[in-house]
DNA sequence: CTCAACTCTTACCAACTGGTAAACATTTGG
DNA sequence: CCAAATGTTTACCAGTTGGTAAGAGTTGAG
């Protein structure tokens, strides 16, 4: 549990081993937040985790709230770096949706803290967040929504309100992270598996394809 | 914000000023805990928002974690109260899932705080609700995933994964509660509008429907 | 009216909360 | 090798946490 401070045969610059315990913190509370939100975690709570002292922690982040603000950073930093896919096939619908939807998945699979602690955070209002989401979300987000009103005036594709079809695209990718205890317990396992992402994957590109796409796309019948 | 506890002309019978209070505590319990979570939430807190002191809330509930069980439980009763959709209309696969996603959307709108707690709790791993979850969830959405089997066996609509499919009706309607704060900064609206609503829903049925139809819904083009 | 049951309040408690101050230890540049 | 910068620990704090014990008010049935 507690980890050791004197490295192996090569010495570990001190800047270096700054940064491990930094990011060791960081990934600690990450997990602990996603877990329990905000106000269920103590700094002893992290401390213990990571195997330092609470005081410690308060060296490396002024505060409780410095420290949650910096995970809540880190988080939105991987989320916006699987977003491009829209925006990067703009000449391509089918292409682009059917990467952005496997690159949200693949983020709820390989970054399931990253997305509930943006979840509990969201839920509870995002306080301390919304400023965050407007700088950096909205952008990304008003830009896919504009490639997708540019396909439907090229005819290319069906007019859909872009933005509620975001939102199903958002929700729905991101509750296989937010929601797998309960999805487990639908599909009676304790843990998911490649296939059920892939199951998932499957049915929702199918179903926004159908919407969005003039010409069916070719999916096996 | 502190309650009268002297009743108007009619005097209140014991039993009444009990259950009444006893609702009050739930409601605001509920509030807060849809809010913050269970962890981010303290008696005292409850108490002031109730007008009472603490120490009364613990004569009404035995623990927090009692409380906040009963909470739960009673979240489940209203989540329930609006899921009965598919069974009811197993004949009619189109009106079948217009109501469901219909209700589900509903629920959204009319009980946000039930749908985040119901969030919070499965986000956190459902520690405390999972068995009550296989003994009541499970069960009605089996019932529902063989009425989607079924239909697919009888032909009148396309064979999907039901199971997925659920996962994604889920957690896009509730998205329009656990989320709401973030679709309102997409929208640029300080509060969603029943039309937000009503768009969100169209958008839904039409992709299921689209997808699950063998023939094609009479949606206006 | 009386008394027992019920409701609510006061007084506590030990454990824990986030945070500060300062002493101590360790590195590193000169 | 030394001093200054950098880390870590110890000691402490006032406020809050969930929970207990016991007493004070209030109510309704007989």
């Amino acid at each position: 549990m507690a980890i050791k401070r004197k490295p192996g045969p090569v010495r570990e610059k001190r800047s270096d081993s700054r940064e491990r315990l930094e990011q060791e913190i960081l990934e600690a509370a990450k997990r602990l937040f996603a877990q329990r939100g905000f106000g269920g975690v103590s700094l002893d709570h992290i401390a213990r985790e990571v195997g330092t002292a609470k005081q410690n922690l308060l060296y490396y982040f002024s505060s409780k709230e410095a420290l949650y603000r910096r995970v809540l950073h880190g988080v939105l930093d991987v989320w916006l770096s699987y977003m491009a896919a829209i925006t990067e096939n703009a000449d391509n619908p089918e292409r682009a949706l059917r990467r952005y939807i496997a690159g949200k998945l693949r983020f709820s699979r390989e970054h399931p803290f990253d997305s509930r602690v943006y979840a509990n955070e969201v839920i509870s209002g995002a306080p301390l967040f919304a400023q965050e989401i407007r700088d950096r979300v909205l952008p990304a987000l008003q830009a896919d929504i504009a490639v997708f009103n540019q396909w439907a005036e090229q005819g290319v594709c069906r007019k859909v309100d872009a933005a509620h079809l975001m939102v199903i695209l958002w929700s729905s990718t991101q509750a296989y992270a937010d929601f797998a205890s309960q999805i487990c317990l639908v599909l009676g396992k304790s843990e998911m598996e490649p296939e059920d992402f892939a199951a998932g994957e499957q049915l929702l590109v199918d179903m926004v394809l159908r919407t969005v796409l003039r010409v069916p796309a070719q999916t096996p019948p």
